[in-house]
DNA sequence: GCCAACGTTGGC
DNA sequence: GCCAACGTTGGC
């Protein structure tokens, strides 16, 4: 039995939110764009086949955990960096030589109530968290406890 | 809309 | 290699 690990990505809700992933066709998204190293290396080496990731919704009136969605591919470069017409543009980047890397994802659910951030900050056992305390990091890693934890406030049986 | 936190850039 | 200036993120 493989042993998965847990993350969680952010995304502002009118940029892209769990109910667009959830209507695409196939449920599955390329997760483009991230534009910060540290990010990019959890991308590129860390983030494996069937992990599962927490749906954060940032920079709203109430951020929170809004669900769970599973990787389907394992990282592979961000050809949106080699595009001049695309927002996230960089010409650094080259696929010969690529510097930002991304992975697919697909819906899984929606947690049965969101867990907002202000819910999370009051949690002595998760104080330790990327979210409370490397705020602008839109690509982290959820330990296991953590992870189990929220799920049960949520009230996900698994 | 404001602004604090913080990652990145670039001059020296 | 330091660090000030700058730009962006994201909570409020």
């Amino acid at each position: 039995m493989s042993k998965h690990n847990h993350w969680l990505f952010k995304s502002e809700p009118t940029c892209f939110s769990l109910e667009d992933l959830k209507n695409l066709p196939d449920a599955t998204e390329h997760w483009d764009g991230v534009r910060n190293y540290q990010a990019r290396n959890f991308l590129r080496d860390q983030i494996k086949l069937g992990d599962r990731v927490f749906f954060y919704h940032s920079n709203t009136a109430e951020p929170a955990i809004v669900g769970i969605a599973q990787v389907v591919r394992e990282g592979y470069p961000d050809w949106t960096a080699f595009d001049p017409e695309n927002d996230h543009f960089d010409p650094r980047s080259a696929p010969e030589k690529p510097i930002w890397y991304m992975v697919d994802v697909r819906f899984v659910r929606v947690l049965p109530r969101p867990i907002t951030l202000a819910e999370l900050r009051g949690i002595p056992a998760l104080a330790g968290m990327a979210l409370l305390n490397r705020s602008r990091l839109s690509v982290q890693p959820v330990r296991e406890e953590e992870w189990d934890l929220i799920l049960k406030l949520a009230g996900v049986e698994e």
